[in-house]
DNA sequence: ACGTATCGGATTGTCGACAATCTTCCACCC
DNA sequence: GGGTGGAAGATTGTCGACAATCCGATACGT
């Protein structure tokens, strides 16, 4: 063993772990929206090629993660207040299908899974800084469309999922992360007494607190121009 | 003018035009799912270089219109008898969402829009063949994603769609073709009266349709194989 | 002093050559 | 005669060098 200091050697398997990187630093918040992504400093840090590290950049550009700009490099992704509104819409109809499709597939390993997810969440919210706590509660979400069943939505949920990571860093108030840990565990026992609709409801109800939370209109400009400045 | 043969200078023109010419292809069946596109070719066919090629390959293989295959080269893709349940159960979720939100949204000019592709399509019905017609077909619900007003859907939707036009391809059985065009003017009607519910659930009674004319099981391989030999 | 033009450094885009892998065909052995 | 092994050709993967573009700083003119 330690043949090197990290692992995956295969390119695929090198891809996989540069776009791991980028992907988990987004959803915990370390890599801010409008973040220049230079290639020479991605190609030092994880000690591969120009080639290597644009594919991944392309990758993540077509998942907007990243934006990709002419001649002028790479950014983290900063949604646009309309492409916030788009986003929940897109969302929320992705996330009632997931959860109706969960309650009608849902096996009983799948809910102790979830259960044991929100366990690691509950214990989190008391222990943890609330990037981290963010991360496993859209856990929960990506975990829900696993056990929906269709890699395509699920594929697309994680897409949203991500792009709310970015959104929430640009326009949530500080300190207003409340995000009810509650709501997940009610959602779990309605899907596993198979109330499909009640679920789907509940979760609609969720996702709308969330978009509640959002700060749209008054301070973006201030606040993106904030993070610019701090990085 | 005439500077060239074919327009598209600045790289991600190029690029376009080469991304669109393999779309067009799978929509009208020109290429038949398994089909080889060795980089080579395209280089000749385009007259640009393997970089070019080997992006606008890797952006079809991540809309899943492609195959990369490490190592083997891309072919056009070929949905398994299970990627294609899938596929229709997230395309169904789609369009549901799709048409509603098309309900709410749709202006005068867009019914207009809808109605016009809806002539085109009749009468292509009579005189062309059915690829072609197929084609106008899934215009069509593609334009409703657009009246729909959702650039992500509407994203996942063409995804889904052109995805679709590779499973007749390879399950449809031939002559069986007659995907009624008036279900199509039923639901701009609905829209027009801003009945949601009923403009989706005839949607789904529509998809419904389509996917019943779907033969999965017994020839699958064959006419795969077949297409193989065929090319 | 302020705005503008220009130059140098840095970053990205493109291409061709080389290495690695796969496919096909043919010879050879059982 | 059929099947296995290997070598030649073709195709894909990777890398480094060069060209094009952009950003920042300095100098100039009003």
């Amino acid at each position: 063993m330690a043949e090197d200091e990290q692992g995956g050697h295969s390119s695929e398997e090198i891809e996989a772990r540069i776009y791991d990187a980028v992907f988990e630093s987004v959803m915990t918040q370390r890599l801010s929206p409008g973040t220049k992504l230079p290639e020479a400093s991605l190609c030092e840090i994880f000690g591969v090629s120009r080639a290597m590290v644009r594919k991944v950049l392309q990758r993540l550009a077509h998942d907007h993660i990243v934006e990709l700009r002419p001649n002028r490099g790479a950014i983290v992704a900063a949604p646009t207040p309309e492409e916030t509104r788009k986003t929940f819409e897109a969302r929320r109809v992705l996330e009632s299908a997931i959860v109706r499709l969960a309650a009608a597939n849902a096996t009983r390993a799948d809910i102790a899974a979830l259960r044991t997810m929100l366990k690691q969440e509950h214990n989190a919210m008391h222990r943890l800084p609330q990037p981290q706590w963010a991360r496993l509660a859209s856990g929960f979400h990506m975990k829900l469309a696993e056990v929906a069943g269709n890699p395509i939505l699920q594929r697309y949920l994680i897409e949203q999922v991500s792009r709310c990571s970015l959104i929430v860093a640009l326009y949530e108030p500080p300190g207003n992360a409340a995000c009810e840990h509650d709501e997940h565990a009610r959602i779990v026992d309605l899907i596993e007494q198979r109330d499909a609709e009640g679920a789907v409801r509940l979760m609609e109800e969720h996702l709308e607190v969330l978009e509640k939370n959002i700060n749209l209109e008054p301070e973006s400009e201030e606040k993106s121009l904030a993070r610019m400045l701090g990085l």
